[in-house]
DNA sequence: TTACTATAGTGAGCAGTCCTCATGTTCCGG
DNA sequence: CCGGAACATGAGGACTGCTCACTATAGTAA
């Protein structure tokens, strides 16, 4: 029974939130396989400190992406509804690209994750890609991106925009900005095709 | 001078050809961080011979895309000319796509190699690109393709719709020809803007 | 055939990484 | 201040990438 401690303690939340900054910083710079030792280094904690708060690199990475995957599934269901739906959706795509593109090899990373159902990611990527669905849904009935296009394409083309864009020196909304005239209704199309 | 054999030994030239074909297997099984030592094993072929004949990983890479790198370049060339130039960007960009997406973690991996003025791949990238050049210049002096459109933003958004289709479920060609949707020239657009 | 040697092959070993776990340390409630 | 649960530590085992001193062989010439 007890009055145990429920919460953390103090220093060790401390660690947790130095790892979590320097992890992040680490991934953006050397991609998602950046050396676990030499962050703990960077925050004078050693290696044992470290797996004991994220017993896998894939859970520090998840702690990581838990926050911005929630960020990005509140942002597309504050945008559903909006009055300018394609506006909306550009503007979540690229929330969406930044984010995929954040660290080198993360959409393989997530792919693997994210795809195996007892990962604490499914779930919270699950309902982000849900959310975004709706956003995709919604510029589709407006009439302004075409209707044969599935959430999973508009996704994909996002991210690899993003993705593509660190490649060489093409501006990241630029690419975007091309990839959603490619979904977007032909001008002159008014529903029925040929 | 002297008469020595100045052409590699019979064994050296076969053990480099089962290199090349094993490496080839496990890029694309693994990704361009397949184990090298894994791939001399596959040969069995001592691992100090592999990097007698490759000093690198990078060094694999390079001679395993030499002959992608100028067989697309060719392509490109032959496509030159075409009476139908927007239906041959199509075609050298799907080629384009395939290869760039072959091994896990290859376009950050040729960008990084192909940046270096020193690296052999280099002047074949450059040469490659100028190819490609032509044939989008091509499909913008036929009026297919928007002339805002730059080689790099067209031949990263190429790269990145293959990538992205081996995260998720996507289809390449399907990923591939709505890009080119939003490179064309929109219909009803004749060349003043408004 | 034999002797010779440049070329090629070998694999133990170093260095770096990931991750574990037995041990030492610190926070915190009483 | 004490007890002990929670936490931190870092040497060490297992693995990988890569090196290099040594051995073996192909190909040449006598």
């Amino acid at each position: 029974m007890s009055q145990a401690p429920r919460t953390q303690r103090a220093d060790a939340r401390r660690n947790r939130e130095q790892l979590l900054d320097k992890a992040d910083a680490a991934f953006r710079r050397h991609g998602v396989r950046a050396s676990l030792a030499e962050i703990a280094r960077s925050c004078n904690i050693a290696i044992g400190t470290l797996y004991r708060h994220f017993p896998t690199r894939e859970a520090l990475l998840e702690a990581l992406l838990r926050d911005r995957i929630e960020s990005l599934r509140n942002h597309a269901e504050r945008l559903a509804g909006s009055p300018e739906p394609l506006e909306a959706l550009i503007e979540w795509l690229r929330e969406f690209g930044q984010c995929s593109s954040a660290y080198q090899g993360l959409p393989e990373s997530v792919v693997a994750t994210a795809g195996d159902e007892e990962s604490d990611l499914h779930a919270g990527v699950m309902s982000m890609h849900a959310a975004a669905g709706a956003l995709l849904t919604q510029a589709q009935r407006s009439g302004a991106v075409r209707p044969d296009v599935s959430r999973a394409e508009v996704l994909a083309l996002a991210c690899g925009a993003a993705t593509a864009s660190q490649y060489g020196t093409a501006d990241p909304d630029r690419l975007l900005r091309l990839v959603v005239e490619g979904i977007r209704t032909p001008a002159g199309a008014a529903g029925a095709d040929g």
